[in-house]
DNA sequence: ATGAATTGACTTTTGAGTAACTTACCTAGA
DNA sequence: TCTAGGTAAGTTACTCAAAAGTCAATTCAT
């Protein structure tokens, strides 16, 4: 256990296996209940290693949160760059998304995380994030709108965020029934927007 | 300041004082970012005394979460308990859930916290009340979810989730624009779930 | 033999929980 | 109506544990 002294591992293959013990436990539990210790316990390594790869704990956040906001934001760009009418594009949508966060489901919560202190570089990084992926989604949105004829923005906006927010959801009920697959989440979801609507 | 000695104010009452302010903030930022002191200071009073009245933390977060799960869930009842089709349903549920997360919005987030420490008090207490209300939406929903043609449970549970947690979001918006009046906020409702459906 | 990888053993800060004291209110008897 | 004393409300000043962050020493790979 307590051997001193390099293992060979080089610093990029470290950082990885920190991030995604760090990523999973920010995803799980949150910010203040995810202390570096057990990181770096989790990642069969000492707690000044974590440091000395990502100075603060703030900085380990960050890092994560940059690394889980490109690979969604990357994804879920992808779908809107291609052609296709709304429809396709929700349900595309919806596909990336959960496929994204398929081997990885915590990753969601860890970018949406409400147990950030307020200031600092993980709130800013969160926010950054967060930011690109509404925007994204606002754009599928006002889409969808128009075909409901609605043009309003406020609509737009409210509406933007109900949709971020559904996900979120579907996302924590996922966390919580692990073994259905991201196509059978797909399917899912479809089913229950349609039935989302009957009643108004 | 710090004038010693009794300030004539009852336990009930100052207790009620506590619990709003720690489930604003429970709600806000989650157990594990919320310290005992921030919230004496928030009500004005000193860390003892909360201690005194509650006992630990998770005690303090356990009363929250009772109480807000008991004015929740009694609203949700009163509506349910009420004869009617399912689309006059979904609109008084919508309107009774509205009315009940005005003032306090954040007391969905305190049920649904993911950072509370697994054992104990605190943790229990959230699970019953998450319990109580998923029956009471599940009860709701399965009659849509029937006319869209599922009867699967994991269906319900997780339409569930979506549901009510869109409505939090719609409260959240709700929050950022004053100005709409509540019937407002049924009809933009209205259209913006029936837009969710748009995709599938 | 140089530098990157890595840890044991610190210091410091923060926050939960407690002990012991102080003050105000309230009622029973004179 | 006044006062003695019990009880409820409240604080200051601590203890203790956990967790963030630092430093200097150590080992291995090239």
């Amino acid at each position: 256990m307590g051997e001193v002294g390099t293992k060979g591992v080089p610093r990029a293959e470290r950082e990885r296996q920190i991030l995604d013990v760090a990523t999973d436990a920010f995803g799980r539990k949150g910010y203040a209940a995810v202390s570096i210790a057990s990181v770096a316990a989790e990642a069969g390594i000492s707690k000044p290693l974590v440091h000395g790869y990502f100075g603060t704990k703030d900085g380990l956040f960050a890092a994560c949160v940059r690394r889980a906001g490109g690979q969604l934001a990357e994804a879920i760009e992808e779908v809107l760059a291609r052609p296709g009418d709304t429809a396709a594009k929700v349900e595309q949508t919806l596909r990336a998304v959960f496929t994204v966060l398929e081997p990885r489901p915590y990753v969601w919560n860890t970018v949406f995380d409400r147990t950030l202190p307020p200031e600092g570089e993980a709130a800013e990084a969160a926010l950054a994030v967060r930011a690109r992926i509404a925007d994204q989604a606002e754009r599928g949105v006002a889409e969808a709108l128009a075909a409901a004829g609605s043009a309003d923005p406020l609509d737009r906006a409210a509406l933007t965020e109900v949709w971020v927010s559904a996900v979120t959801a579907l996302v924590n009920w996922w966390l919580r029934h692990p073994e259905q697959s991201a196509e059978q989440m797909v399917r899912r979801s479809r089913l229950l927007m349609r039935t989302l609507s009957t009643g108004s």
